[in-house]
DNA sequence: GTAGATACAAACCGGATGGTATGTAAAAAT
DNA sequence: ATTTTTACATACCATCCGGTTTGTATCTAC
């Protein structure tokens, strides 16, 4: 949503910011990092280049940021958050990851996961993206580990397991099922290959 | 590798077009297919804009028979193949997948998985790439469900499973597995996260 | 209030890249 | 043997797009 009129005159620099962040998220997510046009940016936001060029010194600094401050923030919402306030955590994941098959919006059908795609296709490319990516991997895996460690020492998972390992296998398998289906545009495909998942999980409480 | 002198005074055009196709593959694998650039694979076959206009409309029709000749063809040759060979189904595919963690080459670790990777930045963004990939797809998966109900009914296999939904959940793991590893640019990373899957299909095996 | 810094807008630039037009030698058809 | 078609090579074009330059209104410091 472009910024109003009157906002555009009354100047607010970290709301500016905000806007060519949120757009450029938008853009990323649907287009991909090679995809995203900045003029397609700008348009979204009502803005120009001097204002984007201004915030951010060059394209890759953008996208950066976006998975530095845009991205990373939504994993952690939707991830992080919620399993550590989880009195069950086991459970909450699995909750967590049936949900996913659930949502309301069609975006997770339509384009996957923001994460793994910029993964997929920057990792290889750029260097400073792959640490970047890389960076929320591991916070994320950080969040899934310690649920699946509180889950076994509250006696809700067997003791022959490995979180970490179980984390990293959770976090493959979520993001690959989400890829499969946004190939395949469908949510049956969805939830089908995370019933796969949920399965795996269930199998590990005693 | 580029045609050789001699092979360029002598023509052979079925032979250029698979050398087009060929390098065409490399940058995609490489760069994506929007970070292919035609002069690119040009370079690396010795040849000119003349002869891949000749053997392809234009950069998508490329794009598309790379997905149709040359993945297709590989994704058959190292999964379908081996697996309708196999007399013991289930523990083949385990050795296929643990195969993946202790392949040779550092492709798989450097570019991850070239079909999931076309996917991921494609599908949304060109139906006709989607169709194609998701055609492959559903070869793959399947080799992979045709495996699993060959091993259920040589009892090597649990009755209580669905082949076609473990296959969708084998698929997406993989490549989500695939996928982690090649952000991480590790392959401990990989091993572990391959770990989960064949713990997975272990334990579908009574 | 004035000077300097900040936060943009608007117009422009240049290189990269997909695609085309034209030329030509080799193969195939007659 | 001649014509026609195929299979390329070469040179060129046009557009897209990231980035720059310049101008200007607003905010802040003093």
């Amino acid at each position: 949503m472009p910024l109003q009129e009157e906002a555009r005159h009354h100047r607010d620099p970290d709301r500016t910011r905000a806007a060519i962040l949120e757009a450029a998220f938008r853009q990323m997510y649907a287009h991909g990092y090679q995809g995203m046009r900045l003029d397609e940016v700008l348009a979204d936001t009502g803005l120009t280049k001097g204002a984007l060029y201004h915030h951010f010194p060059n394209k890759q600094a953008l996208g950066y940021a976006v998975v530095d401050e845009v991205i990373a923030g939504v994993i952690c919402d939707l991830w992080c958050k919620p399993l550590e306030a989880a009195e069950r955590p086991l459970d909450r994941l699995i909750e967590l990851i049936e949900g996913i098959g659930d949502m309301a919006g069609v975006d997770v059908i339509t384009y996957g996961c923001p994460l793994n795609n910029l993964a997929q296709e920057m990792s290889p490319l750029d260097e400073g993206f792959r640490r970047r990516i890389d960076h929320v991997y591991r916070e994320w895996h950080r969040g899934l580990r310690d649920a699946l460690e509180r889950a076994r020492s509250l006696g809700q998972m067997c003791d022959d397991t490995d979180p970490g390992e179980i984390a990293s296998f959770v976090l493959g398998a979520l993001s690959g099922c989400i890829g499969i289906a946004k190939n395949a545009q469908s949510r049956d495909q969805l939830r089908t290959c995370l019933a796969g998942l949920t399965r795996f999980l269930r199998s590990l409480s005693c």
